[in-house]
RNA sequence: CGGGGAGUAGCGCAGUUGGUAGCGCACCUGCUUUGGGAGCAGGAGGCCGCGGGUUCAAGUCCCGCCUCCCCGACCA
């Protein structure tokens, strides 16, 4: 039974490298139309692990889920002319139904901007309704011209919230709570992902922005990736839409909006932050599997007291699942397991059950240690707690090692290409200094103040420093 | 749309001067195995991208078309 390497090294190709662990992890592949996608069960599984505590999350912070239609009339987009102009080259148009020419072309959703300010224009008349905080889980298509799986699909899920405020501030808060409290924070504790959070230059902002706020986190090949970003509309959807209310003067005023998102791109996130050598490595916050149960052979009560074993993880809330498929080899199961990025396997065999204990090996840091039986129960939810950190902190730790402070625009291109570079505004403001970095294959990634906190909206790019590199 | 590749078994590929379609992995059956991708034996699986042409004969040569992949411009 040799060692093979099991998938292309990440340093020998990084791209092979993700195509690879898609395919083998079960995670996902291309469908028959370009820029489409089948997620397989395994990494659909991940992703209603995602769902579910973004979910939490968005309802904790006060929207309610609904849901508004794929197709929206063309006409829609026209009624606000940067978002048109912005989203016009990647639109998929419906020009026929029912065996006849539509007599208006209908747009399949880019995103819901258009159609849900329809619907929150009727919806809304009084200062009393506002604040009000829809989000719809839904596919969105956008025309991509270079799709690659998870990262940039023209078909993709995502959720997407959409508000009205009676006032700027409202709208600039809570923009920045969705930031914090659900985009942040589930990246943080539960993708250890450690993001990076700032201001969209206006270059980058999104297509009817005033102002994008994102999440950034650095991949494991030096590229950054936009995670989940929160837009203040300020009023232009408003008054496009029609979107009224009296305040308390009994005056007619246009709501201020925010639209916020975050898509499927996020399980090119986990595959590229934490994923190594032998496949996936899910946080165990996430793990649809956190532990698995893995009978070396059935004879000898083995089997059984694998079964119970899982049982007793799955009493203890632990998502365990057992493996007594002992017509594969040990090795094959193993190898399997270790793709799929499950956080923790637990190994019983006759020789373990001889000596009442199991084999716990974490995937996180292959350690292996043997543990009573008894006790194995409490001390795994200690090892998945310890994983999840340990995680965390190599990623904290790759991300700090690639970046570095430039002091010119040379040397914010040359750190590019393997990591990130801190730019001072002045020195980005100057010459067109973004425009340029631009044709270099860098983007501004985010801006914030030197001590790291969120600059306001209006806060001037002289006062702010930038973080730049090479992005998905 | 510009530049570069490739279409042959589920996947990855070979196929010589034209002459009956092959290899590895995966799959099926049986036996032996199982503590880091098991071994042996047997077996199943093909519109050789599509259309035309040359030829006694085309995966192979000629013409046309289609599709996919990689690198750039757009982007969650």
């Amino acid at each position: 039974m040799p060692k093979a390497e099991v998938l292309t090294s990440q340093e020998t190709d990084f791209p092979q490298w993700y195509q690879d662990v898609l395919a083998k992890a079960e995670l996902a592949e291309g469908g028959p139309v370009r820029g489409t996608m089948v997620i397989r069960p395994y990494g659909y599984a991940i992703w209603e692990r995602m769902q579910a505590e973004l979910d939490a999350r968005i309802k904790a912070a006060g929207a309610q889920n609904a849901y508004f239609p794929l197709f929206i009339p063309e006409s829609y987009f026209r009624r606000e002319a940067e978002h048109v102009e912005g989203f016009s080259p990647e639109l998929a148009v419906v020009t026929h139904g029912g065996g006849k020419k539509l007599e208006e072309p209908v747009v399949v959703r880019p995103t819901s901007e258009t159609i849900i300010d329809s619907f929150l224009a009727k919806w809304i008349q009084s200062y009393r309704d506002l604040p009000l905080l829809v989000n719809q889980w839904a596919n969105v298509v956008r025309w991509e011209l270079r799709p690659r799986l998870f990262l940039r699909t023209t078909e993709f899920l995502w959720q997407e919230g959409h508000t009205a405020h009676a006032d700027e501030d409202d709208a600039h808060r809570y923009a920045l709570r969705i930031l914090r409290e659900v985009y942040e924070d589930f990246m943080v504790s539960v993708l250890a992902a450690p993001v990076l959070v700032g201001r969209k230059t206006d270059r980058e902002r999104f297509a009817g922005a005033k102002t994008t706020w994102t999440t950034e986190a650095m991949m494991r090949d030096g590229k950054a990736l936009q995670m989940g970003t929160s837009h203040e509309l300020g009023q232009a959807f408003a008054k496009a839409f029609g979107i009224t209310f009296l305040d308390e003067n009994g005056q007619q005023s246009f709501a201020w909006q925010t639209s916020w998102g975050a898509s499927s791109r996020l399980m090119g996130a986990l595959i590229m932050t934490h994923g190594d050598d032998a496949g996936l490595r899910v946080p165990p916050r996430l793990a649809p599997v956190q532990v698995v149960v893995l009978a070396v052979r059935t004879e000898d009560g083995a089997g059984e007291a694998a079964s119970k074993l899982a049982h007793q993880l799955k009493a203890a809330g632990i998502r365990a699942e057992l493996d007594v498929r002992t017509d594969l080899s040990f090795g094959r199961r193993v190898v399997n397991w270790e793709l799929k990025g499950v956080p923790a396997r637990i190994e019983v065999g006759p020789r373990d059950l001889a000596a009442g204990t199991v084999v716990v090996s974490r995937r996180d840091d292959t350690s292996k240690v043997s543990l009573p039986l008894e006790s194995v129960v409490v001390q795994v939810a200690d090892v998945l707690e310890s994983s999840q950190a340990a995680l965390f902190a190599e990623a904290l730790r790759r991300r700090e090692e690639g970046t570095v402070q430039a002091a010119s625009l040379a040397e914010a291109e040359e750190a590019a290409q393997t990591g990130f570079a801190v730019v001072p505004g002045p020195v980005l403001a100057a010459d067109d200094g973004e425009g340029r970095l631009n044709g270099a294959g860098v983007s501004v990634r985010l801006l914030r103040r030197p001590d790291g906190s969120l600059p306001g909206p209006e806060e001037n790019l002289a006062d702010l420093e930038a973080v730049v590199a090479r992005a998905y």
